[in-house]
Parts: structure tokens; sequence; C-alpha cells
DNA sequence: CAATTTACTGACCAATTGTTCAGAAAACGA
DNA sequence: TCGTTTTCTGAACAATTGGTCAGTAAATTG
């Protein structure tokens, strides 16, 4: 049972149509939390109604069915991750282009963990709804990148150990690892939630271990002795 | 009340409680398969005493219950992946330990991808079933290795901008992805699986960025140039 | 205001869920 | 062989599932 109106704009006089709108985003703000947890399959439509603070049956005026509303899920999340894709150029920095992704993906994963946990759950099935979406455009974006990562080795501005492929899945997992598994990192860490303080000491880890493995971090303090 | 005799031995003439022994085994297997896809709410006795080959009734003869199948299966995964957690001392040489620990998390995860994932599945939920041991064993575990990560730090064995937990966070999320994240892993690189010269190949240059990133690594052709 | 579109609901449906149970079938020990 | 234990099953159970629909309520438009 949400608040009544959470409201960034808030409903005075109300343009046309605006209720389906409002009532849409709870719909899929609850279900994102329902289907994240519970997957799929896992997830009903009365929990998700419960949540969302809306009889059940309505939700399948605004949603064809359970796999349509999951769906429309699966793409607002698309949407919104892919405003996030930025392009890289072959004469950008190594450097800078790998931390700021580091960096990016690491906020993304803490500002949207439901979401994120929502496309675990997916792939873990077997990402039945987003093959179409894994072999497109995510595919196109992951070769443009890896290209241009293969191009910088080439050039001797990344130790040539370095995989592309498998250097873009680290930052994926190790980032994504913060939402995925977080019950587990907090029970390890004796914490209660992940703070501003935290991201940044993982995002400055991350982004060192990063560049250290490309050859491109400075050697400070390199361990020297034995 | 519990199995008779639970030796691993396989039936000849088939020893007493024999039966009981293979079918329990069938179900778990069957059901691994199922919760890893699904989720324990997704998960269905129908679907598992389909793939099991048996009745839905029967498997309520060898567990009392959906969730106690559920514990039982999560039970049997943990008790095989805790065989697998070899103790370190602080003498041991970090590299080794290191690249030991990458190797075999990764092998583990190659072996028992339905594992990996049905472990994946209960953490995403939140981990209601585990609980108590990530909070015990587990943690117990990790805090003696972050421990021992920590004293190599101090003694100038490792750099010392590694956090110890983010490492063996790390670890655990990049071995786990290749599991967890088959679907878009395969997608993505356009494969069908991943054979040994993949795990071979993705071994290699996770225990590179590893030791690279502690410092561990020889410079072999640092990407010198700018 | 009235007319019309949009929003919402409760009741109902067939299918599936986990679970129980009496009893049949099979395996076992004698 | 017989008697006992173990294994297995089909039918039935209450509850819940996704989904439909007729009809009511609310909002928007004129």
């Amino acid at each position: 049972m949400a608040g009544k109106r959470q409201g960034s704009t808030a409903p005075d006089t109300l343009g046309a149509g605006a209720v389906r709108v409002r009532n849409q985003a709870r719909i899929l703000d609850a279900a994102e939390g329902v289907f994240a947890t519970h997957g799929y399959r896992g997830g009903s439509l009365s929990a998700i109604a419960q949540e969302a603070g809306l009889a059940r049956a309505n939700l399948l005026y605004y949603f064809k069915s359970k796999r349509g509303l999951y769906v429309a899920l699966l793409e607002r999340t698309m949407a919104r991750w892919n405003s996030l894709l930025e392009e890289i150029d072959i004469n950008d920095d190594p450097a800078q282009v790998l931390t700021s992704f580091v960096r990016a993906k690491l906020a993304l994963v803490r500002r949207y963990p439901q979401a994120s946990r929502l496309f675990a759950s997916e792939v873990l099935q077997g990402a039945p709804m987003l093959q179409t979406y894994l072999d497109g455009p995510l595919r196109t974006w992951v070769d443009a990148r890896a290209t241009i990562l293969a191009r910088w080795i080439e050039r001797g501005q990344m130790d040539q150990r370095v995989d592309p492929h498998a250097l873009i899945f680290l930052i994926w997992s190790t980032t994504q690892h913060y939402a995925d598994y977080e019950a587990q990192v907090l029970a390890l860490t004796g914490r209660k939630a992940l703070d501003n303080s935290d991201e940044q000491r993982i995002g400055d880890f991350l982004c060192h271990m990063v560049l250290a493995g490309c050859g491109l971090s400075d050697p400070e303090r390199p361990a020297g002795s034995l």
C-alpha cells in the first residue's frame, strides 16, 4: 500500500490520460520488485497488485497479460540502460574510458538495484524474452567496444594479455555483483546497506584492478619486497 | 528415518535401501535444474517430477514438502562446495593462492553450472534459506581469508590499494558470471557452449588481472608507449 | 449540466499449485 | 514360500494461479 501520491508531478487539475501514466508506472514499479525477487514464474499478479495498491483485475486493464506486463517491464529497463550506454572512440584515452565505464555501471547498479536483479533473473532463465536484445543491440554495442579495445591492444596502448570480451564481462560482473548478490555482500561484510562511501571505495578498487590489469595504472607501491 | 546407507557405491545386486538413495539423487538432480531456472516459487513439483521421471506424489514420499526438498537441495550443494574451500596459511605464496582460487572456482562453476545458478537464485531472493549459512560458516571462511590478505598487504607482499573483501568478491563474481550469465555470454560471443580451451583462456585472463591488480604479476609487455 | 470516454471492480472460470491419504505394487528378509 | 517393509500411485483436497467479463464508478469533454 504505497502512498497515495508519491508525486513528482502532482495531480492538481490532471492532464488527460494522466491516470493511465501514473498507474502504469506504479504497476511497473511494483512488478519490478516482485519479478526481481521471485522470477517470472514465481511472481504473481496478486502480489504485484497488492504492492501497487490496486485491484488484481485492474492490472490486466493496463497490461493485456502477465507476460505483456513482464515484457513491458523489461522494455522500460532496457530503455533506461540504453540511455547510459555512451559511445566511445578509438582515439579516446583507454584509462579514461575504462574508469568511466566502471563508475557508470556501478552507479547504475546502485541506483536501480531491483532492475539489475530483474535482468539477472531473466538471464538466469536463459533470457527467453531478451534473446533478441542480447543477439541484437547489446551484441552490436559490445562488439563495437571489443573491437576498439582490440585496436588499443594492437597499438600497444593496453597489455596484450587482455581479452576484450572477457574484460567487458569482468567489469559487468564485478559491478553487477553488488546488486545481484547484495544479500551475500551485506552478510559477509556485516553491513546493513551500502552507502556512498562504499560505492566510492569499491569504485576505486575496481578501477585500480582494471587499470593495473590493462597495464594502465601508475605502479604506486608495487608490493616490492620478495 | 534418514537413508539407511548413503554409501556412494552403485547398486549391482542392489543393496537394501538402494532405491531410496537412487531416487533421492534423481529428484535432487531434477530439482536443481528446475529451481535454478525458475526460482523457488516458480519451480513446481510437477515439473520436477516430470524431469525426474517419477510421479508427483512420489516426491513427497522422499521429501516431506516442497520446502524440505529445496532445503535438502541447498544442503547438498553447500556440502559439495565446502569440500572445495581449502584453507590457506599466512606463509603461503599470495600469487599461488590467488591463482589456485581463481582456477578452482572457475572449474567448480563449470562443473556445476546448475548448482551455481541455484545459489544465485537463492541469493537473489535475499537468501531466505541460506541466511544462517552466509552469516555463519561462509562468513567465517571469508573473514579468515580476508585477514590473511590484509596481513600480506601489511607485509608489503601485495599492493596496498587492494581491498581484501572486494578482491574476494571480484574473484567470486567474475567466475560465477560464466554460470549465472551463461545465456548472455554465449549470445555476446556467438558461441554455442564454452569448452575446455575457453575455460583455460578465461582462467589465464582472470589470473593475470588479479595478479596484476595485486602487484604480483611480471610486467611482461607493459603497454609502454604513451 | 449531460454525454462519452476512461478507469475500476467483484464475481466467476478453468487450470495448476502443494499436500494428504488409502491402498496397490514391488522389494525384501525369513 | 510367506509376511513385512518399502516404494509407488491415483484420486481427491483447498488454495492460488492467470484471465474474462458484465457492470459500476470516475473522469473528461461538450
